[in-house]
DNA sequence: TTGTAAAACTAATGCTTATTAGTTTTTTGT
DNA sequence: ACAAAAAACTAATAAGCATTAGTTTTACAA
């Protein structure tokens, strides 16, 4: 009988984490076998257990390990001594670039969720529903401080989030702009608008 | 034996693509089983084969009924004499609606359509392609007409549609806010920033 | 080199799936 | 009322799924 203790071995369980993040995104996560998965890594499915605890426990770490990363960055502006307009700012240009460099996890985070068992469903949802509240609260701060127009901060912390989770079509097919340009570009879009 | 030609018979098979709509939305197409579509429906599963050709046949109903509303409105767009930005505001004005009114239709198509069988995923990234080449030249004539400052249109096309399909967020968790409102506040945020 | 733990393997379990076949009931047109 | 078509049903098929059990190979420490 082989019982494993998941000890040390950060290595293996690793690879079979970051090829999850990429089948899950391609595939989506009730499509993706865990025979796929299996041959991604290279090993036979029922070897995958001596590293990992299911298929549901693999959904469970890409999507903590993403909404942890966007909480923790949020705690770090709260506590800047930045205007709100800077410290939104800040926070886009987090997204974004959470969008370009951990393209799999960040979409399978957004895209898969509805898929967690009880009780992480019902964390995720609270800790992403904080997080908006959170962001909504720095935008009345803003208006506040007529740094920003009169507008609902709802919608407003709705547009941007959604604006910037859109980038899973730029990863899809790579344009001929840098990354640099496309994150300054959607910054002023979502900042000062388009219209002269 | 029970062979049957899709004949005239609409009304049952439009109750059946409107519970498959809904239950794709809640599930995701791959979870979402016949015997619960039987279920929403109010017969046994194998019934549902004497309306419909399959799991399918269901998803790409819906996903170009959807690609087709669109399509069909920017035909419209494209034969107004109006400014860019007007043409543009018409455009957002319309995702929203169908966002608000076609929810779980529209979002299927958002969301699932990666489970589309060729050749019919094909046709229809080839549509949704088709339909952002449009628009950016939509964007290309605004910035030309002066009437847009000079950014990427690519990226802005890129920003308003993402902006305008999160408002599945907004239908989830309904807020104490006008549609008319949310219309409102999300097009000029799109079109005018929010920074003062 | 030898003992031990880690990690691979094969085989099997039990469940769910979409779909087809064949039959019976219901509806509809005359 | 009667015949034909439509649409429901039950039963069965065949495939795929995650996961467990039990065994064997590999890797490493002494």
């Amino acid at each position: 009988m082989a019982k494993i203790k998941p000890g040390k071995n950060a290595s293996k369980k690793d690879v079979i984490n970051q090829k999850a993040a990429v089948l899950f995104r391609e595939k989506g996560f009730s499509s993706a076998s865990m025979r796929e998965l299996a041959e991604a890594v290279g090993v036979e499915a029922p070897s995958l257990y001596n590293h990992i605890g299911g298929k549901s426990e693999l959904l469970q770490e890409i999507c903590f390990k993403v909404a942890n990363a966007f909480t923790s960055y949020l705690d770090t502006t709260e506590n800047m001594e930045e205007s709100f307009a800077a410290r939104v700012e800040h926070i886009i240009r987090f997204h974004i670039r959470m969008m370009l460099d951990h393209f799999d996890e960040v979409y399978v985070a957004n895209h898969e969720w509805k898929h967690l068992k009880e009780p992480y469903l019902s964390n995720f949802l609270i800790q992403r529903r904080g997080y908006e509240k959170r962001l909504i609260g720095l935008l009345e701060g803003g208006i506040a401080a007529k740094e920003f127009k009169q507008t609902n901060p709802y919608v407003a912390v709705l547009t941007i989030l959604s604006a910037v989770r859109g980038l899973e079509f730029w990863q899809q097919h790579k344009k001929n702009i840098s990354s640099r340009e496309l994150e300054d570009d959607m910054v002023n879009h979502l900042l000062k608008g388009i219209t002269k």
